[in-house]
RNA sequence: AGGGUUAUCGCCAAGUCGGUAAGGCACAGGAUUUUGAUUCCUGCAUUCCAAGGUUCGAGUCCUUGUAGCCCUGCCA
């Protein structure tokens, strides 16, 4: 399949017409958080773009605001990238070029385009004028040089107090551009940096730092989203005027939103900041890392990216996209295993009491190379509540009194009789099975609609089930409603008992062993095994379950 | 008259110099099926934000509108 965008048009053009031999792009997360899902389509396509068109691609941290940074987030987004399984070709931090950028800030100033200005935070905001009214001038704009050069050198040595003074670009306070209305280039910050510890009290902002960065990592095409269009002039005026060599090219494409969602760094960083869930790896977290713990596969998440193309438009990708690449993944290759979540016990009437018989199971029926287990079958099992029903609706294929089922990879088995418990409640079924039917052997004689999912009573492990409904915000903010139709909130974890295949759960591999549940998978979260049982967290359901 | 930007099927998204609307998800039928899954066929925009215009011919060009998103952090 041929795929198409205008970031891949812009290439194409710009090699064939010599402006780059070849090309570098970048990803630039700030080490301020875990990467989400968002985050994956800009990896997928800076490293796919610069693999497509044999260029290179830089991993790059933008932290040049020590507050908000932390070495926890370099190495949670370095081993993010290489789960997805990404190669980068060098590694950098803005804030290794800190001093380059200290003398291009020096540049400016000794090219009369930046000063040292003195305007309080609310001060400046006044002066910047509004979207349609003209900022003024700074008092403070026509400084000297020399002044300048000696205010700046001060502001690094530690001299003034955070906030008290600023280095401006001298540009133009009229534009209606709010960019360009002389924007801060350094700001005072006494913080200790991840990387350069104190060495630096004053730090660059990302209008003037990101350019520099790219032009001195000869980035060719340097992608972003979409709302820094409108910084994109000033991209270009810093790499002319501070006479970088190289002159990088900006180009911006729309984020990625996902219904059902949160997707605001923000925000997710308040859930984990709160406990309100386990922290940045949780299952239920739209991060790399949550997805990982969650079962998803590297895969999945590139074909996505893959998939939902690159463009400007403001866009939210339907959740059931990811489902779909996830299940397309894993089904021909995942191991399979049967799981209860809510047990309703059926007693074969005709079967030997105290016998148990073992029945081969594909682990994989498009694998043969996944090979097959043993499960233990006997008089007394239980199968998935709603594979019973008493009073079956229309189209209702599966067990109900007269009608029969394949127990998977066992027999068929006929439903006579419902056993109600003292509260009019079905407490359990009883059945008859055909010895005939044995899975595998070639029984024609007639056939069942339906094939559900079972488990020995006796021999079968329980498991406790962690289930997180998703939730419907009352605060849901206006402008960002769309992202925040269902948000997470502790009360509705539930926790159900299950039961789980013995064989199964005993050599269960944390990430990568799922369940097959019905029409959907579910992971298996060994994070909260415990020694006397089994605690699943139940975080996905890759297809929804019957229509009836 | 603030500036920027986007508008193609329910959701994404291709649509080169204007030549008569790709593909995926979702959905709906049908066939296979020891998971109502998968797989497999079939269907799903006389129409491209709107209205004019140019043209033999326009999603693609022109004009005028409309709607959404972004911009007044010493965040990125």
């Amino acid at each position: 399949m041929v795929t198409s965008n205008f970031i891949k048009n812009i290439i194409t053009d710009d090699l064939e017409t010599g402006k780059h031999n070849s090309i570098i792009t970048r990803f630039p997360p700030e080490p301020n958080g875990y990467l989400h899902i968002g985050h994956a389509k800009s990896i997928c396509l800076n490293f796919g773009l610069a693999d497509e068109f044999e260029g290179k691609v830089n991993l790059r941290f933008d932290d040049t605001n020590p507050i908000k940074e932390d070495t926890e987030y370099v190495n949670a987004i370095k081993k993010d990238i290489e789960w997805l399984n990404f190669e980068w070709d060098e590694l950098h931090f803005a804030s290794n070029y800190f001093d380059i950028m200290y003398e291009k800030a020096q540049l400016l100033i000794k090219k009369g385009l930046a000063y040292v200005c003195e305007l309080t935070p609310d001060e400046m905001r006044e002066y910047r004028g509004t979207l349609t009214d003209a900022g003024k001038f700074s008092p403070y704009r026509e400084r000297s040089v020399e002044e300048n050069l000696d205010l700046l050198e001060r502001m690094k040595q530690g001299e003034f107090e955070d906030g008290s003074k600023v280095l401006r670009a001298k540009i133009d306070m009229a534009s209606s551009n709010m960019n360009m209305r002389d924007p801060i280039i350094y700001r005072i910050s006494h913080n200790i940096h991840h990387n350069t510890g104190d060495k630096w009290c004053i730090y660059p902002m990302y209008d003037f730092a990101h350019p520099l960065e790219d032009a001195i990592e000869n980035i060719t095409h340097s992608l972003c989203s979409l709302e820094f269009e409108d910084h994109r002039p000033l991209y270009d005026w810093f790499v002319k005027e501070c006479e970088m060599e190289s002159t990088p090219r900006q180009i911006e494409f729309a984020r990625l939103n996902m219904t059902n969602t949160v997707m605001s760094k923000r925000k997710l960083k308040e859930l984990v900041d709160n406990d309100v869930v386990d922290g940045w790896d949780d299952p239920r977290m739209p991060t790399i890392a949550g997805f990982r713990r969650r079962g998803y596969t590297p895969t999945s998440i590139r074909n996505l990216c893959r998939e939902i193309g690159v463009s400007k438009a403001d866009s939210v990708i339907d959740s059931q996209m990811l489902d779909y690449f996830v299940r397309e993944d894993l089904l021909p290759k995942a191991q399979l295993a049967m799981t209860i979540l809510r047990p309703l016990k059926v007693v074969i009437t005709n079967y030997p009491e105290g016998q148990v018989e073992y029945v081969e199971i594909e682990n994989n029926p498009k694998d043969e190379s996944a090979g097959t287990r043993k499960l233990p079958f006997s008089r007394e099992i239980y199968i998935e509540r709603e594979d019973f029903m008493e009073v079956p609706v229309k189209k209702y294929f599966r067990l109900f009194v007269g009608n029969e089922v394949r127990l998977k990879g066992a027999y068929f088995i006929k439903c006579n009789e419902v056993i109600h418990d003292e509260n009019g409640e079905v407490a359990e079924i009883h059945c008859t099975y055909d010895p005939e039917t044995k899975s595998g052997s070639g029984f024609t004689g007639r056939k069942v609609k339906a094939t559900i999912h079972w488990l020995s009573a006796k021999e079968a492990q329980k498991a406790e089930f962690r289930l997180f409904e998703p939730l419907i915000l009352d605060d849901v903010p206006e402008n960002e409603g769309k992202h925040f139709l269902e948000q997470i909130n502790p009360n509705s974890l539930e926790v159900i008992e299950g039961l789980i295949e013995a064989e199964a759960t005993k050599n269960a591999s944390p990430l990568d062993k799922f369940q097959f549940v019905r029409h959907g998978f579910f992971s298996v979260d060994t994070k909260y095994t415990t020694n006397d049982k089994l605690v699943f967290n139940r975080v996905v359901s890759l297809k929804s379950s019957f229509k009836i």
